[in-house]
DNA sequence: CAGTGGTCTAGACCACATG
DNA sequence: ATGTGGTCTAGACCACTGG
């Protein structure tokens, strides 16, 4: 990924309107000399009545709703940045791990610290699926499909599709993504009994609305949808780009046939700040 | 309020489950000496596979979950804290940190910090309001009223309820609680004209049930339900006793009359950790 | 190998709440 | 006046990633 790196330069204001709470104005001002150097002169005082680390903070929440850094560009290292910005190391970074907290930073051990975009992402609930309500306003939505297979099922899944354990089910994991941003990564379990050319179907257009038209299933209902709060595991973050610890949306739902089947468990976990539920 | 204050002790061993993603085994281990002095004898050993802090967080939430720390209980000082445990203030801070993110602890500057429980409540959309399902697993529910006034609406809530500017609404905020924490607040508007007894009813049992069904409201429908993800702002976290900047669930619901008539807009806000939305 | 972020230390001053 | 949590500094070593 050619992430282009951001080595400082002139900075327009931007109200920050972000993370409610911390919306002090700023303290920090750009150096008004000709210097293109970066931050060399920007003064971030002490004690003030708000935190240094709070003001650098909403100096760099700033740049990213300005536009100034964008989606997918990397920050300067943080000793660098740190002494650019005249503060510790262990200070700038307090500010940086509120941004990854919050989603809009993501780092990368031994490589760097690259900034996320936060499309917001609305989903409907329509009767059906989530993901297939996603609007994205006039961003790219695209569709990553992590694996599929045929296995038999645990004692969870079995639960859920009221199924006998050990049945056969299909299982996908796939990963959302708006403007190149991966916001929602989703676990699907189906009895594969039912669904038997169901490989065959979603290569052709990754569609598991497809696959159900195509075994004859035209309607189908939502049993039971679950939305819960949680922190992204090891593997969620790693999907999602995010820090480990992240706050995220855990999402669990039942759909059935007209004939009262099972026909599909669906579980997502999506990136807190992205989207809005709305029923 | 009495909090019992936790100077130390004898430990048990219980396998902490919760905050998916930081759940590597233990590497601390009580003195098995006879010295009741507290946490002398910990060994957090520096650079093994899990960071200190990690240790330090599953070494707590063990405490926590094992019912040897008890919600409301004060731990000790971070000084004599870091002291015992044989850490920095600054790592045992990063645990602490972590715990008060994800809503176990909260701590109040210039006081201590705190141990806070998790109820679990459980959410059922019935057509209705959230609050009036509120499950709580046999745990108590109270509902404290912050304040109940009369206002011209704002341009929002005019929006809402499909008012106009400056026509009068009444404004209800409340708190939640279940074993004593609380977990939910809400500010509820209404149009002030369609319930002019409302502050007589609402006094009798605090239930906004008994103010519609007062003023013949018997049926009422949800027209929309939204589920958001956020940070607490400087309020939310007061009312919630939770550390500003931790993550919350804020939802939004818009009730009908039979007549069409919007008769509530509710905003409300819930520990992202204490909540399942079910539909 | 050099550069990055992740972790940790040993101090310090401040604002705040309580007695 | 004392103790608390909140902030900040100036170093350091580590594990990881990439060329």
């Amino acid at each position: 990924m050619p992430a282009a790196r951001w080595t400082g330069g002139p900075v327009r204001h931007v109200q920050a309107r972000r993370s409610e709470g911390v919306n002090k104005s700023f303290r920090a001002q750009p150096n008004r000399s000709g210097s293109m150097s970066g931050f060399d002169g920007l003064v971030f005082r002490p004690r003030s009545d708000t935190p240094i680390w709070q003001q650098i903070y909403d100096y760099l929440i700033a740049l990213i709703d300005s536009g100034y850094l964008q989606a997918g560009s990397q920050l300067p290292g943080e000793i660098h940045l740190a002494e650019k910005l005249g503060v510790t190391r262990i200070t700038l970074r307090r500010a940086l791990q509120q941004l990854q907290q919050e989603g809009h930073l993501t780092s990368r051990k031994g490589v760097g610290v690259f900034v996320r975009s936060l499309p917001l992402a609305l989903v409907v609930r329509d009767g059906s699926r989530f993901s297939e309500s996603l609007t994205a306003d006039g961003k790219s939505v695209a569709t990553q499909t992590l694996f599929l297979d045929r296995e038999p099922a645990d004692a969870d899944m079995a639960a859920q599709l009221r199924l006998p354990a050990g049945a056969p089910v299909i299982r996908l994991r796939r990963v959302r993504s708006a403007d190149g941003q991966p916001i929602y990564s989703s676990t699907k379990v189906f009895p594969a009994t039912l669904l038997p050319d169901f490989e065959v179907v979603y290569a052709r257009r990754q569609s598991v609305t497809d696959v159900f038209v195509a075994h004859g299933i035209q309607k189908y209902r939502r049993v039971e949808t679950r939305i819960s709060g949680g922190f992204a595991a090891a593997d969620e973050a790693q999907l999602l780009q995010l820090t480990l610890g992240t706050p995220v949306f855990r999402t669990s739902s039942i759909n059935e046939d007209a004939a009262g089947n099972r026909i599909e468990w669906a579980r997502g976990c999506w990136l807190l700040t992205s989207v809005d539920f709305i029923f």
